[in-house]
DNA sequence: TTGTGTTTTATTGCCTCC
DNA sequence: GGAGGCAATAAAACACAA
């Protein structure tokens, strides 16, 4: 009896600590689901079942996983559009969110935001047309999910925050993305891939399609006078216009397509709104991903004012809660691919021990004290003991779920990269120095030339950086032929896991570039 | 050390679609 | 009716400030 009643208490207490107590999602896992879910959103049963299996969680957890996750972007989201709409009122500039097609003041009713166009078809084909091919084209059976049209709401917010997300954890450059498959310096829309093309043509199509002609233009002429650039740090196109420098659409410089970084314009280099634009702290989690990654992940890159005239007073502007609220968004996005150098793959990131303590032992950041502690742990002193890490070493080397090619690749091209270099060049370049922070280099040593800021011209004129630049530019070239091949390669989810498999045994992680590297460098050389 | 705020995870109920 | 999804809610985990 009391012996049986010992037991009932035993089993509640176990079944309630099994139950009841939350259990963290290890940085690999979260990882994992992470990339898994900037390729999928709505991953089938089937998809579920294996990255269940992957990653050693059930398949409801992994369901409710991606239920919130999705709340989560939504939320974020939501309240990126709140921003956003307050930005319209004061900005004036197009904005997609006042195309009427069911805006923030709509609400976001799940159930009413997919009423009026297929976001899905947003989000997918006109944004990120190579998602399309991989999920939505090879994968039909996800269109019974009307979720995954999130409404408007999403169409042209998921489009901001996760979908960039998104590609940056695929590796997808979106900077390059965007201009380079939707706006030749023809001004015609080639695809990407094969199946792009079928899909889109040369239409505006998703977001594109929903706007109007004129929009379209006009959209287009931003992308023209900021080249590529007009990703670089703003959310997709129509997210926050009011980011773009004023005038944007009064002047187009001449062949502003052929040059990213308006070069030809010191007044729009130095453009204080540029600057903004580039350093705008934003409640999107790109945003705080992104910026947190500039501004706290190695004091070297504090003081290098890369991609902004302005880094510190970035920093300095930087609201302390806002700060806090980056920071703890942090870990979620932190292990996607912001962190190339110090992600929770030890066992994907063979050099991870270096580089990672390397950037941890300078900043006291959520990042690094929470989840980052804990990556690191595995990186280096637990000797890959985590199960699920380890499996997912395992696993990813050879298989690995659809879409974390791109991120391990990514990762380990950059891991590979950074460790051709020197030390000091590492801190002083800014080792994960990301596409765009490469590109940001190049652009501020020009305006750091113009402007004869000698400490910017310390920061980046100096060897090293120089060294790297060029380094990585021919590299990158040197890359670009591999990850497009596989990009080319991307089908089903499903079937592309058992290519991969095989591809993935036949040549174990090229020492290619991810795509936005590529990508960059397509459109750094290209330029 | 404690309180507070944020994020993440788990659960539940309801809705929609097949 | 079942499956899948979303939303709401509660609670744990965590970081930070006082």
């Amino acid at each position: 009896m009391e012996e049986s009643s010992e037991l009932q208490s035993e089993e509640n207490k176990v079944s309630n600590e099994k139950n009841k107590k939350r259990k963290l999602k290890t940085p690999a896992q979260l990882k994992a689901l992470e990339n898994f879910y900037n390729e999928h959103k709505y991953p089938t049963e089937e998809m579920k079942l294996v990255l269940a299996e992957e990653l050693g969680l059930t398949e409801k957890q992994i369901s409710g996983w991606f239920c919130h996750r999705r709340l989560k972007d939504k939320r974020l989201m939501k309240d990126e559009a709140v921003a956003n709409g307050r930005q319209d009122r004061s900005s004036g500039v197009i904005q997609d969110r006042g195309s009427g097609l069911g805006q923030d003041s709509c609400g976001s009713s799940k159930h009413a935001d997919h009423r009026y166009l297929d976001p899905k078809e947003v989000e997918s084909h006109g944004l990120y047309n190579h998602e399309l091919s991989v999920a939505d084209m090879t994968h039909g059976c996800r269109n019974r999910y009307p979720e995954n049209v999130s409404g408007v709401d999403d169409t042209s917010s998921e489009s901001s925050s996760f979908l960039q997300e998104r590609l940056f954890s695929q590796g997808l450059d979106p900077y390059d993305m965007e201009p380079s498959r939707h706006l030749t310096p023809n001004g015609a829309l080639p695809p990407l891939n094969p199946k792009g093309a079928v899909n889109m043509g040369h239409k505006p199509s998703g977001y594109l399609k929903v706007k109007g002609e004129i929009e379209h233009a006009a959209i287009t002429a931003v992308k023209k006078q900021l080249g590529r650039h007009y990703l670089e740090d703003g959310p997709l196109l129509g997210i926050e216009f009011d980011l773009l420098p004023p005038g944007a659409f009064e002047c187009q410089t001449a062949d502003p397509a052929n040059e990213p970084y308006s070069a030809t314009n010191p007044l729009l280099l130095n453009s204080p709104e540029i600057s903004a634009a580039k350093r705008q702290p934003s409640i999107s989690s790109r945003y705080d991903s992104y910026y947190t990654k500039f501004s706290s992940q190695d004091p070297h890159m504090e003081g290098a004012d890369f991609g902004s005239l302005h880094e510190t007073d970035f920093q300095d502007k930087q609201d302390k809660k806002a700060r806090q609220n980056i920071k703890q968004r942090q870990p979620l996005y932190g292990y996607t691919n912001h962190f190339p150098g110090r992600n929770s793959f030890p066992d994907l990131y063979e050099d991870s021990t270096g580089e990672a303590s390397a950037y941890n032992s300078t900043k006291s950041h959520r990042m690094s004290t929470k989840h980052g502690v804990e990556g690191m742990r595995s990186d280096s002193a637990s000797n890959h003991s985590d199960h699920y890490e380890e499996k997912l070493a395992v696993k990813q080397k050879g298989l690995m779920l659809h879409g974390y090619d791109n991120i391990n690749l990514k990762n380990m091209q950059r891991s590979e990269h950074v460790k051709s270099k020197p030390s000091s060049s590492i801190r002083n370049s800014r080792v994960p120095m990301d596409t765009e922070e490469r590109g940001l280099s190049a652009r501020m040593a020009k305006e750091e030339m113009f402007k004869g800021d000698r400490k910017a011209k310390n920061t980046y004129c100096n060897v090293d950086g120089a060294g790297m630049l060029s380094n990585e530019i021919m590299v990158a070239k040197r890359a670009k032929v591999d990850m497009l091949q596989q990009y080319n390669v991307k089908k089903s989810p499903v079937a592309e896991m058992e290519q991969r498999k095989i591809q993935r045994s036949a040549a174990d992680l090229p020492s290619s570039f991810s795509e936005d590297e590529t990508a960059d460098t397509n459109s750094s050389l290209d330029y």
